[in-house]
DNA sequence: TGGCCACCATACGCTAAAGTATTGACAGCT
DNA sequence: AGCTGTCAATACTTTAGCGTATGGTGGCCA
C-alpha cells in the first residue's frame, strides 16, 4: 500500500530528484495546481527553505518533473511493447495495458487538463505524437494501408484519451466490470485489424 | 469579428444574464480559472461592486453560467438533430456538426479540464450521459444490437472527446484540411453502421 | 418634487501561495 | 579541532483574487 514517495534517497537530506518525484505524485493526485511547494515540502518533512536551494522557482520544478516523466513513460510504455515482435500482439497488448493500469494514466490525464500551461504543452505534444506514430507503424505492420493506418491511429488514440476523461475522471458512463470488459472487446474488434 | 459579448441588454445597466454570458465567454477562452470577477467586470465596463449585487459569490456565478450553458447546448445540439427522422442521417449529421463548429466545443473542452470542480462535475456528467444515451438510441435504430450499440456509443463519444483534446487543444497531430476530411470519412466508415 | 430602490464605485480586509533574506546545523576534509 | 560547503528553518515581502462595507447616483413612482 506504499504510494510512490520514492524512498528518500539518503538519510534525511533530500535531492532534487526527490522533489521531482514528489511533484509527479502531487500532479497525479490533484493536477498541476497541486504542485504547491509548501504542501510538497510538508510531505517531504521539510520547509520551503529546502526547496529554493534545489530549484530556482516553481516552474523549474515543473519542468524538471515533466522531463522525468517523459523519460520514464518512454521506457515503461514502449519498453514493454517492443518486446513483442508481432504487430497485432503489440496492439492488443497495448489495449490491455491501457485497460489495466489506471494509476499510470492519471498523470497523462492531469497533464491534458493543464494543456494551456506553456511548459506542459510541448511535452504532451511530443509524447502524444510519438504514441500516435507508434500506433500508425503497428497498424501498418498489421496490414492496413498507409492512409487508413494514419486515420485509424488517430482514432484509436483519440478514443483512449476520451475514455480517460470520461470514465476515469468523470465516471460517466458508469460501467460494471462486465460492461467494461465488453467495451474493451468491442473496441478491439472494431479498431484492431484481423482480430475477432 | 465580434465575439459573443452578447449585446448588453439595456443601456449601461447590467442584468445577471449578462454576467452569465460573459462568464461563459471567459470560460471558453481561458478555462474555469479565467472566470475571475474583476476581470469580467472590467470587460463589462463595471467594477466588482456591480457583481456582488447580482450574485452571492463567484461559485454562484459559475453555477448560473453552467445552467445557462446546459440549457443552451441542449436545444442547440439536439434541436438540430431531432429534425432528422432517419437514424443514420442523424449520426452522420452529428459527425459533420462536430467536425465544423469548433468554437461551440470549446466550452465543453474547458469544462473537461475543470472536471474536478464540484460544480462542474455533475453538469458534465449529465450532459455526457445524455449524449451517449442519444448516440446509443440512434445506433440501435440504425440496426446495431443493444450491447453493441452501447459499447459503440461510448467508443464514438470517447473518440469525440479525445479528438477535442488532441486536435483542438494540443494541435497534435497536425492535420491538413485534406487529412482532416480523410479522418472524418474514416471515422464514419469505421464507426457508423451501413455507411460507405 | 422628493424619496426610494436598483445598480454601481470606492476602499478596504483577508487568504493562499510564490519568492527572498537571513541564519542555523551537520558532515567531511584538512 | 576548526573550516567550509551543503542543506534546511524561520521570518518576511509581494501579488492575485475573493469578499465586505459603505457610500453615491440616476430613474421611477407617489
Amino acid at each position: 500500500m506504499n504510494t510512490s514517495l520514492s524512498a528518500i534517497t539518503e538519510k534525511n537530506r533530500l535531492t532534487s530528484g526527490d522533489w521531482q518525484q514528489a511533484a509527479l505524485d502531487a500532479l497525479s493526485e490533484g493536477g498541476l495546481q497541486n504542485i504547491a511547494i509548501e504542501m510538497i515540502a510538508k510531505r517531504l518533512g521539510v520547509t520551503k527553505g529546502s526547496f529554493y536551494w534545489h530549484f530556482e522557482s516553481r516552474d523549474a520544478l515543473i519542468q524538471a518533473a515533466l522531463e522525468l516523466w517523459e523519460s520514464q513513460e518512454q521506457e515503461q510504455v514502449f519498453g514493454k511493447l517492443d518486446a513483442l515482435p508481432d504487430a497485432q500482439a503489440r496492439l492488443t497488448a497495448l489495449i490491455a495495458l491501457v485497460a489495466e493500469e489506471l494509476k499510470a494514466h492519471k498523470i497523462y490525464s492531469e497533464l491534458l487538463k493543464a494543456i494551456d500551461h506553456p511548459l506542459v504543452k510541448p511535452v504532451l505534444a511530443r509524447v502524444s505524437q510519438r504514441r500516435i506514430d507508434y500506433l500508425t507503424a503497428s497498424l501498418r505492420q498489421a496490414g492496413l494501408p498507409r492512409k487508413t493506418a494514419q486515420s485509424r491511429a488517430i482514432l484509436v488514440y483519440a478514443s483512449y484519451v476520451g475514455f480517460l476523461q470520461l470514465n476515469l475522471q468523470l465516471g460517466t458512463p458508469k460501467l460494471s466490470h462486465a460492461d467494461f470488459d465488453q467495451y474493451v472487446a468491442h473496441l478491439t474488434e472494431t479498431l484492431i485489424p484481423s482480430v475477432g
